[in-house]
DNA sequence: AGCGAATTCACCATTATTGGTTATTGACGT
DNA sequence: ACGTCAATAACCAATAATGGTGAATTCGCT
C-alpha cells in the first residue's frame, strides 16, 4: 500500500443498533482520512441529516424500524443520485440483499464479516466500486440466476430465424416501416411476420410482445 | 452399479487440458453415483456427442481452441434446454464468466478451487442449482452493477410519479384503455400523460419508450 | 412427388396510437 | 395572492397497428 494524500472521507451511518455504531465509529476514529461525521438510529430526518453532514459515504443498516434500509436506499437515490450508499446486513437474507441492490445500493457487507475490511469496503464503494462479501455476492447471484427459466421462452417459442430478426427490431422501438425499411421487405411482410409472432408468443400488441420477450431476454438487454 | 438408492449420474466433459480431463476422471472414479460417461477435448462434435452419451450433466472448459465454451453452451441451450451445464474456468476474466452465464450456463466453477467441491457442484447444478464458487460470483455481481448508472436514467427524465404509473404499465403491454382503468382516470387522460412522457423521453412510440425505459430500469423489469 | 413451414407480399376493415390544442382543478412555493 | 406545474379531461385529425384472408415462392424432409 503507498502512502496517499488523500482528502479525508466523511461517512455518516444508520443503523438502530447501538452496539454496531459504537463499534464502527470507535473504528473509524482510529482510521486515517475518514472520519464519521454523524450517527443516526433511524432514517426519519434522512434527507436533512445528509443536507446538513454533506457525506461522501452512507452506512446503512438494511433493516430498521420504520423506515427500511431498502426505502432509505430509495429515497437517497432520487435526492442524491451519485452518493454512494454502503448496506450494512447482518444476517443473510437473500430477498432483502437482492431489494437493496434493485433500489440502488452501491455495496453490500455482512456486519460478521469483521469490521476490519469495512475501511476496505468504504474505500471501494468511494472510489465507485460495488464492493460484496461473497457470501452476499453468491446471494444476490442464486436470486439472479433463478430467473434464467424465463430465459429460454423465446426458443421455447419457437420462432422463426426471421421471425426473431422482427421481434428484436420491435424490442427496440422500432415501427412497422422501419422494420420493413431496415430489412428490405415490404410493409405487408413485416405485418405478415408480427402477426406469426403474436400469435406464437400469445399477446397482441408490442408492448405485451416487448415485454415478454424481454423478461425471457434479461441478459441479452444487458448488453443492448 | 444399476441397484442403489440414487440414479448414477451420467457425466460428460469438455476440456481441451489432458490434465484437467484425468484428474477429474480420477475424481469422479472414486465417487459414488457419479460416472465419468465420456470426455472429449473439443466441442467439434458436440451434438453428437451428447447424443451419444445421454449425460445428466455437462462440465465444459471455458476456454478451448476452435469452439469456446461459451459457444458450445450457446449451442446447448438451444438443443438441450434442460441439460445443466457446469462452466470451469481457470482463471478470472470476468467478462468470458459473464458471456457464459448469459449464454445460458448453470454454474461456474474455478479450476483451481479445490477438485473436491466439484462433487458438490455437480449435484447442485443437477438438481437445479446455480452454483458457483464465491470469487466468481462477486466478479460476475462486479459486471452486473457496473450497469447501474444506466439504471438512473428515468429519474434524470424527471417523470412526474402519475408518469412513472402509465410508463410502467406500458411497458408491461397494456393498451391506453386498460391503463385507464387500472389507473381509474379516463383514456384521455391516460394519453395526455403518454404525450409528456414521449416528450420528456425524446421518443415517439410505445416500443421506443418501453425500449428506453427498460436500458434505464433493468434491475426492476427483474420483478416484472 | 408432395407436404409443411418459412418467407414473401397484398387487400380490407377495425381499432389503437399519436400530436395538436385547450381547459379545469388543486397543490406548492415565493 | 400569484404563478407554476401535476393531474385530470375533452375534441379533432392523421397515422400506425391489428386481424382476417389469400397466395406465390423456396426449401427441406419424407
Amino acid at each position: 500500500m503507498n502512502l496517499q494524500e488523500k482528502k479525508t472521507l466523511r461517512i455518516i451511518m444508520f443503523d438502530d443498533n447501538i452496539n454496531v455504531r459504537e463499534s464502527i465509529a470507535l473504528l473509524l476514529s482510529t482510521t486515517e482520512n475518514m472520519q464519521l461525521a454523524a450517527s443516526f438510529d433511524s432514517c426519519k430526518n434522512l434527507i436533512s441529516d445528509i443536507d446538513a453532514t454533506n457525506p461522501d459515504v452512507v452506512i446503512m443498516d438494511i433493516d430498521m424500524p420504520n423506515i427500511t434500509g431498502i426505502e432509505a436506499v430509495k429515497i437517497l437515490r432520487a435526492k442524491f443520485p451519485q452518493l454512494p450508499v454502503l448496506m450494512l446486513t447482518g444476517f443473510e437474507d437473500d430477498e432483502k440483499v437482492f431489494d437493496s441492490l434493485c433500489a440502488g445500493a452501491n455495496g453490500y457487507v455482512l456486519k460478521n464479516a469483521g469490521m476490519e475490511s469495512l475501511i476496505q469496503y468504504i474505500d471501494e464503494v468511494h472510489s465507485g466500486g460495488a464492493p460484496m462479501t461473497p457470501v452476499i455476492a453468491r446471494k444476490v447471484l442464486t436470486q439472479f440466476t433463478k430467473l434464467q427459466p424465463s430465459r429460454m421462452l423465446n426458443q421455447a417459442y419457437n420462432l422463426s430465424s426471421r421471425e426473431k430478426d422482427v421481434l428484436q427490431l420491435l424490442v427496440k422501438g422500432r415501427s412497422y416501416k422501419m422494420i420493413a425499411s431496415d430489412l428490405n421487405i415490404s410493409y405487408e411482410t413485416v405485418h405478415s411476420h408480427i402477426r406469426k409472432i403474436y400469435q406464437k408468443l400469445q399477446v397482441n400488441s408490442v408492448g405485451e410482445a416487448v415485454s415478454k420477450t424481454i423478461s425471457g431476454n434479461i441478459l441479452k438487454v444487458l448488453f443492448f
